[in-house]
DNA sequence: CTCGCCGCTTGGTATGACCAATTTGATCAG
DNA sequence: CTGATCAAATTGGTCATACCAAGCGGCGAG
């Protein structure tokens, strides 16, 4: 049970970026929202903060307009991905490209200045990966991905990376649950790309390690698309 | 003149990323910030409400803690660079090297997809600063640099990279205006860059415009330092 | 038709009260 | 003395009402 600000505001948000308050348009007034959600006025003004918050809304003395998507917070694509029963592929796709983009960047840094300590607990991480064979189920082979990309983020000891990966990341994980079921791990070409992560490593060689992230990003783009053709058609098949 | 609950808001920030309140630590009751600030309960619960929207406190009855700040949004930067007088290098630098690796994502996505219209728009804003010659000031080659960076985001067509290098340049932005005074841009040198840049755009050569970011980055980095080091010396000449 | 004024709507703030969940500390059993 | 337990105090969540100041809109004067 959340709150009721919290349910005033995700309706509100559900609206804007649904379209029905167009960028421009004036929200209407705190005490009309008050009778349309039943709730206190500072529930509904803790919920225009929110949107405000979130750049969604600009909220004045004489009333609240909507802006435009593009000057929003990044924590609205948590929402974005929610509009629809399935995230739209696109999106995703955009979103991993980012969060490649920002572990690759972290995978520099490392590389570039980390302990050889450091380096060495990274590669511990990567043994999981270097085997092709199905001794470990798709679940944890997935849990080995990620405490590997985590690994990464905080060898990079960078907050600024860390905080753009964990926003996109925990708005990104609890909208895919639906698809992960389809998400079936390509051991081989993973086994393939952690072989040469580890010589990346082991020489520091950071053209090689950018080469094998490209490789990875691919990987990944090609496991998700794969896996939302078949999440498609399951749900298709229910209708 | 702002809000008072902003007011409340921001003094709480400061106080959390100060470390006057640490991690796991309880905030003080919300009666209790009404007679410290001299504000009403409801403007405390709406600062309370942003500094939980911004992943600093976690509230629930019983009380306010403060979260780690790993666990915060992207939105607390602009504070952080605020916490002093002259924003964090360091951070400034961590900043940086995020925004241009967004850009370089942006170009990537633009010479695979873009439409030789597109491309030839971005060509010609590139032109400004393949001259060598300073018949533009600071400010408007400073500006040129800008609408270049610009039109490559929105011409990727892709949101989150647009949120997210808007949000880190809306934080990073107003903070450097202090810094900005001692920036001379090397202007030989940012018309290699553009002048390779040209090259990778007229052949859609993809790892050839990744080098050429590669050096961009590192051109930007090395006007910053410089500027923060004149920025330094110069307020250690106030004092 | 244009300009300026006045009233109405809207957000911002303030009081005071009540409920439910949590925390806390005293009490009691072992 | 230690621990579990339970009741009271504290705290966040919600509600109702009122007043102020800043925008907005319509009205009337020019």
């Amino acid at each position: 049970m959340s709150m009721k600000s919290d349910q005033v505001a995700n309706a509100l948000i559900r609206d804007v970026l649904g379209g029905r308050y167009l960028p421009g348009e004036r929200l209407p007034s705190e005490r009309d929202l008050v009778t349309r959600f039943d709730a206190n006025r500072g529930a509904v003004r803790e919920a225009m903060a929110k949107l405000a918050q979130l750049g969604l809304a600009e909220v004045q003395p004489g009333g609240a307009r909507v802006r435009e998507r593009e000057e929003a917070s990044l924590d609205i694509i948590g929402y974005l991905l929610t509009q629809t029963d399935l995230p739209d592929p696109d999106l995703v796709d955009q979103i991993l490209m980012i969060f490649n983009a920002m572990i690759s960047l972290a995978a520099t840094q490392v590389v570039k200045a980390a302990s050889d300590e450091t380096i060495n607990e990274i590669r511990v991480l990567l043994k999981p990966l270097s085997q092709a064979d199905a001794t470990n189920n798709d679940a944890s082979h997935s849990e080995a991905r990620f405490r590997l990309m985590q690994h990464f983020m905080l060898a990079s000891e960078n907050l600024p990376l860390q905080l753009v990966a964990r926003t996109l990341f925990n708005q990104f994980a609890p909208n895919m649950s639906a698809v992960a079921d389809f998400a079936a791990p390509d051991r081989e070409r993973y086994a393939v790309f952690a072989q040469q992560l580890d010589d990346a490593l082991i020489h520091r060689d950071i053209s090689a390690l950018r080469a094998t992230f490209d490789a990875f990003i691919e990987l990944n783009r090609e496991s998700m698309t794969r896996a939302f053709m078949l999440a498609q058609r399951a749900q298709e098949a229910i209708a």
